[in-house]
DNA sequence: GCACTATATGCGTGCCACGCAAGTTGTGAG
DNA sequence: CTCACAACTTGCGTGGCACGCATATAGTGC
């Protein structure tokens, strides 16, 4: 099947990018040429090119494909659930099993080059989220904003929750730091917080 | 004062770059020269480089400066008053007198090559935003993930609400917009939606 | 008035995204 | 089985861009 082969490229050469960006640390972005990317991963630069539009496209990638499959996730739960404990259910499943890589995950939010990048790769998940939630409760998302904002708040949440995962060295795992998160903003779940 | 001409140069350089790029229409991004933002601006190329390091962000600097201000315009609310209506009060107040540019935010929200750009203007909000909040209700940021959580939250349905906005050419003010994505993610504003 | 520092500018360099056209490989019809 | 076709890859050339470096200029403090 050739469109196997090209998702299969799509991720060898995307792989590449991030792992080279690892290599060479948040500082070193700018070293990490086109040709080397092209070279770990096998192709040509004119073919690298050819499924990603700059590097920084392809190091965040993985990321971006990731943040694609939450609302899959939530469509996958039982409609029976309440939609917090549905949406709850949902991230924690798809972020906290097969724990995101620490290291390229790190190397993605702290590269300032990465920011604008990384944020379209959070926000990637919104679409499919709002799209998802608008199914479960049934409305229009025309008219009503609901579905839309708290798409939007559920991947602000990830994000922050990933961002303090990351930046102290501490034991909790990914999946109870971003329940914490995501509490804050889940409906018919508002603890007293602080 | 050379700071003040420095942020004139800048506001300049900014304001030509984005006025270019909305003549130009989303489409034609790839047409906006430097030196034609440079030329517009009354400087030389080389000294754009000197504020801005990419078109985009020239392009958006702009919003992203009125976003920065977001956190300031909380602060300024009396403290007596709750957090939830505090803070609808602010971004209301921020985001509503002087009604943002239509043309221009359009412009920036709807071409795909700013999208990255356009995410960090309203994603800069969110560190001012978050301290003040963490400054209102007292609590360690370290610790607790509730002022970032909210911070963020606030900032997408900003976002959202500037789409939505946009999209739908429709007669409301965009302070009411605002006003009916916020009560989706604020504290203690919990209606029974949809 | 003078030394000094911040800012503006010109020039040169390396790299990158992409259009174009040719080569290569897998695919389906007769 | 063969052949024509489509998808994918690759090489090449082009225009442009970000930025380092050196220089000119202008505003500042003593």
């Amino acid at each position: 099947m050739r469109t196997h082969n090209k998702l299969a490229t799509r991720e060898a050469i995307s792989t590449a990018a991030l792992r080279l960006a690892v290599e060479k640390g948040p500082g070193g972005l700018a070293l990490v040429r086109v040709r080397d990317i092209a070279e770990a991963a096998g192709v040509s630069p004119r073919t690298y090119n050819n499924y990603f539009s700059s590097r920084e496209e392809a190091i965040c990638a993985v990321e971006s494909d990731r943040a694609r499959r939450l609302g899959q996730a939530l469509l996958s739960r039982p409609t029976a659930e309440p939609l917090g404990q549905a949406i709850a259910a949902a991230a924690i499943e798809h972020y906290g099993t097969a724990e995101p890589d620490k290291v390229g995950l790190r190397m993605i939010m702290s590269t300032s080059a990465l920011e604008g990048e990384a944020l379209k790769a959070f926000t990637t998940a919104e679409e499919p989220l709002a799209a998802a939630i608008a199914e479960r409760i049934g409305t229009d998302p025309a008219h009503d904003l609901f579905p839309q904002v708290m798409a939007a708040a559920i991947a602000g949440a990830v994000r922050v929750a990933a961002r303090h995962w990351l930046n102290r060295d501490n034991t909790e795992s990914f999946a109870t730091v971003l329940g914490r998160a995501l509490a804050h903003v889940l409906p018919s779940a508002d603890p007293s917080d602080s």
